[in-house]
DNA sequence: AAATGTTTTGTATAATTATCCAAAATTCTG
DNA sequence: CAGAATTTTGGATAATTATACAAAACATTT
């Protein structure tokens, strides 16, 4: 229901020229979808869409498709939007993605930062995650897994987010 | 003076974790620049800065360098701040960049998508930019040299932009 | 299915940001 | 340099966006 509306709003911000989350609710009522601006505002966020300056006076919202977010939003977002499947060989785990959104999704991976992914490389439709041991495997594909569902909980969220916190403070200062 | 301002800005920007319009006054005091948050607004909106969510619950303020802006305001941002020098050659025109910086001042030319530039390459420090027909060319050098000056005029900018407001309608639609 | 916990949502409102306007500063032209 | 034109700025305010809170919807466990 939330992803839903999410995903059109995200179609939207495609074909339009979105002024304001005022705007964005009506389009969104073109489509059968009464919202609330608090809630909007909340999509806007979690779906990574931005407000950016055109032109002399105006804004408008766009994808934020180029921009590294320094945390974890963008990775729920690019899992539940845009893997189709998970598997594992080794100390691999192998992600599928909708046509041409694997660097999207390898990006947000590897801004989590997590010590237990050495790395990550992508093709078109195609990710291969290497993880430092074996035994940590089912944690981070679980991980994955659940992200992939939308189901990631705050409470997971937070903890990433902690860390992550700490690290770019420590690289900025 | 607004220039200068402008560049202690980008460089808060890049150091601390800005989170409000409000503390990027404070510490522009903090370096001696007295200013008003409507000119903030502005000074944000005219060097391409936006504010992007990190986290669950936060939004901080970024350059926005990954992002294509259709417009010029990047343009005339990357060219008063990186571009040292502008020559030519038969239908080529030359620019010249401080190191590094080539890739993205070449996407602001592309992004403003004029006619009688057929196409452009950068390298690390330099940029060649293909003029339709060597008449053409004094035009275009001109309109370069004023913006690596800084002195693109409101009038120029809305020129531009009209054409360039169509064409992306025409696009989207 | 009741009880419990979690997530999502809307309302009201606070916080933040953009803009109108007039004044000041700057630049341009003769 | 005077006068005109343009640009920049701040104050006041409008417009927009974010969030606290409580209720509702949904999910989970027993």
């Amino acid at each position: 229901m939330k992803r839903e509306r999410q995903n059109k709003i995200i179609e939207i911000v495609r074909e339009k020229s979105v002024r304001t989350q005022g705007e964005l609710i009506k389009y969104l009522r073109g489509v059968g979808e009464k919202v609330a601006q608090s809630t909007l505002s909340r999509d806007i966020r979690e779906t990574g869409i931005i407000k950016v300056p055109t032109g002399i006076g105006s804004y408008i919202y766009e994808l934020a498709e180029g921009v590294h977010f320094g945390d974890l939003s963008s990775f729920s977002f690019e899992f539940s939007h845009f893997v189709t499947g998970i598997n594992r060989s080794q100390n691999l785990i192998i992600v599928h993605t909708t046509a041409g959104n694997a660097q999207g999704v390898a990006r947000s991976i590897d801004i989590l930062n997590l010590d237990k992914i050495m790395g990550v490389v992508a093709g078109d439709d195609t990710i291969f995650v290497a993880i430092d041991k074996v035994s940590n495997i089912p944690t981070v594909e679980n991980y994955f897994k659940q992200a992939m569902k939308g189901l990631l909980k705050r409470k997971k969220i937070l903890n990433i987010n902690k860390s992550r916190t700490r690290l770019s403070r420590r690289r900025k200062q």
